[in-house]
DNA sequence: TGGAAAACTGAAAATCTTTCGCATCTTGTC
DNA sequence: GACAAGATGCGAAAGATTTTCAGTTTTCCA
């Protein structure tokens, strides 16, 4: 369970961090900013500040266990990191996420960045575009 | 020159404007950030405050005369738009910036949204790394 | 198990980037 | 040249995130 995910992050137990994680597991939503996250806190009568989440959440994002996304909203989301890297397709009008994987485009992208000898750390897709749900409502 | 391009953004030919666009067109750097582009001004003795630097960039953005990006830096970045969309690859040490074109790529994430009924409006793929100069030194 | 060191926490204050409000000044037009 | 619409500059404000600080909790080992 949390406990020994923390634990094996270096991190010490406590009450916050366990919540949280345990928030980020069950709460249903894969894509959560820290502000999402403050108010189910709050919502299941939680005393913890905001500050204290987005510390966790960067140390969490230290450890691995999240990864933080900067769409272009403003906010970072944080999502539980389940090994396999992904992509995104975000709604820009209802903010409905979908992830996605593409064998071709990561080849392409290491070729290129091969062609350019850039050592890649890290790599960012995002398709912006309207969700089917979106597409009639205008 | 600029004033043409100002013009035919239908924007009002005013010093800010031929002074921002000018600096974007000469200063040698394709990637600025606001705060950039302010100092910048601030170096020739220009009065012109960051509140109109924001204004206008995002002006010219609107008239489709520059880009703005968001990479993971918190600050955004403008470029001249040169027409032909591109993505990027970042040294995440020293912030270089190469763009490229895939072609592969971009027929890729066509298939994908399709395949998720998504209407696409944009996209951003950014590719972090180090680039050859980094490599060695760490 | 006891207790100290190290790590953690909440709340408020501080930062940073970007935008807004408004009085004042310019531009484009007649 | 006079006017209305549109721009500008400045300071204040907003929104997201980080830092500070003093008090609390965990961990770890005797």
């Amino acid at each position: 369970m949390e406990n020994e995910q923390i634990k094996q992050a270096g991190l010490k137990v406590t009450a916050p961090r366990i919540k949280i994680l345990g928030i980020l597991e069950r709460s249903g939503k894969r894509h959560m900013s820290a502000e999402d996250v403050y108010k189910e806190l709050l919502s299941q009568d939680e005393e913890i500040g905001l500050a204290t989440v987005y510390r966790v959440l960067t140390q969490f994002e230290g450890a691995g266990l999240v990864c933080r996304r900067h769409f272009e909203s403003g906010q970072s989301v944080f999502e539980l990191n389940n090994g396999e890297h992904h992509d995104h397709l975000v709604c820009i009008k209802c903010g409905a996420i979908v992830e996605f994987l593409d064998p071709t485009i990561e080849t392409r992208q290491k070729r290129i960045a091969a062609e350019h000898h850039f050592k890649i750390e890290d790599h960012s897709l995002v398709v912006y575009g309207l969700c089917p749900n979106c597409q009639g409502t205008r």
